[in-house]
DNA sequence: AAGAATATTAAACAAGTGTTTAAAACAGTT
DNA sequence: AACTGTTTTAAACACTTGTTTAATATTCTT
């Protein structure tokens, strides 16, 4: 008979909280074990080693990152509603998930580490939303600014992930409370969506 | 009789190299002497601990981050020339100094480290170029958006850094060659700079 | 050249690291 | 109740960590 969490459940969870905020190498294999309530070796039990069981909570990272991007891309909807929605999106889910932009990033300038070219396979996800094709008809019919996919997706971003990224050195900066910081995201969101619309749908 | 550098310089351009790149956590000092091509005991000789030779590099990659900054908000220019220097002058020096976000965001989410409350000497440093007083008269005038300063720097910091901070996952995603991305950059550099004079300057 | 001050070294320290082992506790089946 | 396979445990493994020590080498001063 099964607990409502297992065991192995319990490590994972604690496992993606630790790594998540500490990373890789700011944290062992006791430290997990002891924020899952269990022993040491019950870690290596059931995830043979710290690397495996950091790849995989990666791996699961990597998608909740791309995850709300897909789902309002497939939406049919004027292209430039979707950017306002996603937008939209993009700020509430990094405010529950504050850690992940950093995360990821940290993770990939590691070298031993998820330098696995299978990342293009996000690409492909997101291709297959058909969001892609739409940027590319209107650019072509003189609604979008022409712009490559990189430098588009990069823009997007630049300006919906960085703010929560850079929040401690902006609190410290500025001396902001993290209430307070928390408005100015708010704020914030507003200024990026106009300026990110204003830029790529340009009115005549 | 000193040599062009002596080992205490040695050993700091060494730890810089080796924290910068993979950071506080990342590294034993031991790594940090071998890098220097000293004895470990050295890096406790000259600087009394692993964490007070951070610390100094730390402060001084900090200042690093802000120097650019300062020097074109100095000159005398009007505002929506200050902003494409800037954006020009910031690119530029990311190109140098590519770990350096990362590694100042980093280090600042690391609850033992870097949280003195110090970081406002940044602002004001950025204060007395008046390039804040330059913004609310213009403001004032009607010739730039109102917008607070939080924003106003958010929106340049997530321009400017982002890119060169999601570098390998950027060139993971897009199965981008080291200097295929360098390229892009510099095209995504001039996107970026029409993108936030146009908003921040709207031509009535 | 002798002595004092500084710089450098190898070796050791205790504590922490990831991982393994072998014994114990638990569950389910007959 | 005895045997099953699976979970969990404490203890140990070899190795790395930051830091210190005490001896050696080098430089400077007289």
């Amino acid at each position: 008979m099964k607990k409502d969490t297992t065991t192995e459940e319990k490590i994972k969870e604690a496992a993606r909280t630790v790594f998540l905020t500490k990373g890789f190498e700011g944290c062992s294999s006791r430290e997990i074990a002891k924020a899952a309530g269990m022993n040491v070796a019950l870690v290596n039990y059931y995830f043979r080693s710290k690397s495996q069981l950091f790849q995989l909570i990666f791996k699961a990272a990597m998608e909740d990152f791309m995850e709300s991007m897909i789902y309002v891309f497939s939406t049919d909807q004027p292209l430039e509603d979707k950017m306002r929605i996603f937008i939209e999106r993009e700020y509430d889910f990094l405010a529950k998930h504050p850690e992940l932009p950093n995360f990821i990033i940290n993770e990939m300038n590691r070298e031993e580490a998820c330098q696995t070219d299978e990342h293009s396979i996000i690409l492909e996800k997101i291709a297959e939303t058909g969001i892609f094709k739409d940027c590319q008809k209107a650019q072509a019919e003189g609604k979008m600014r022409k712009m490559n996919l990189i430098s588009l997706t990069l823009l997007v971003m630049s300006n919906c992930q960085y703010p929560t990224m850079a929040k401690n050195l902006m609190q410290s900066i500025h001396q902001l409370t993290k209430e307070e910081y928390e408005e100015q995201l708010v704020l914030h969101k507003g200024y990026v969506t106009e300026m990110l619309v204003n830029y790529l749908f340009p009115k005549q």
